[in-house]
DNA sequence: GCAATAACCGAAAAAAGATTCGGTATGCAG
DNA sequence: CTGCATACCGAATCTTTTTTCGGTTATTGC
């Protein structure tokens, strides 16, 4: 984890929600433990555009910003099985994830449209 | 504007909305456009934290990605006036800002709190 | 013992993103 | 003409974020 230099407002809503949503990966993450991929090797393989480093790290700051539980089912288990599970914070925003999801789909191919026209600049 | 150079998955709904979403400010600019802070340099004052630049580069994005539409009200005005405002696209944008805003204003202190740990040990 | 799998972590390097700074151009008020 | 405000843009610089790579530890199957 870091800290940032420079100072941000930390009143503005948004501002804080993107703390947690902010990250490259961590929609996803949030997305995957919520439909059942909760061990770190399955998020890996399940998000397979990611870093496996990233994700211990999203994870991690997932954890630290309480959205996410670890549990770790047996200390003495054949590979080391640990959990992820979502919060009630963590489950708290779901709505939110839901609804970014939904327009992604919906809104997707304009947007898509417009990325490839940019590298087709190249 | 830039290109990326690794590719992404474009196929997940959370990634494009990210793409519109996903910068430092956007959602600060979606937000202040929204309210009726609709010239580039009064949200440069209504967004102090962010440099000039970035907010002139962000509304060039968005409105690049069809989320404002750019409006110059007189060509031959005093202070040239150039005016921003949600498309239909950025309007179907609200309900998403509207839920961060809330989410994090109901939740922020938790993550303050989770933040402000992290400070303190420097 | 040795390969395989899992969970992590540290550090260097690369990439992405934001800031700073200086510049252009326009029009107006004095 | 000068000073000021607006809207931009390019480029160097710096910060933040991600990737890559190489480790450690622990347990199981062979």
């Amino acid at each position: 984890m870091y800290t940032k230099k420079i100072t941000e407002d930390l009143d503005c809503g948004i501002i804080l929600t993107m703390k947690i949503l902010g990250g490259k990966w961590k929609c996803c993450i949030l997305d995957a433990v919520n439909k059942g991929v909760t061990r770190p090797s399955e998020i890996a393989r399940y998000i397979p555009e990611a870093s496996q480093r990233v994700i211990e790290m999203q994870l991690a700051e997932l954890l630290f910003l309480g959205a996410i539980e670890k549990c770790v089912e047996d200390e003495h288990a054949y590979p080391k099985r640990t959990e992820y599970r979502l919060s009630a914070l963590g489950e708290s925003l779901l709505p939110i994830l839901a609804q970014i999801d939904e327009w992604g789909l919906k809104h997707g191919d304009a947007i898509k449209e417009r990325i490839s026209e940019l590298e087709e600049q190249l």
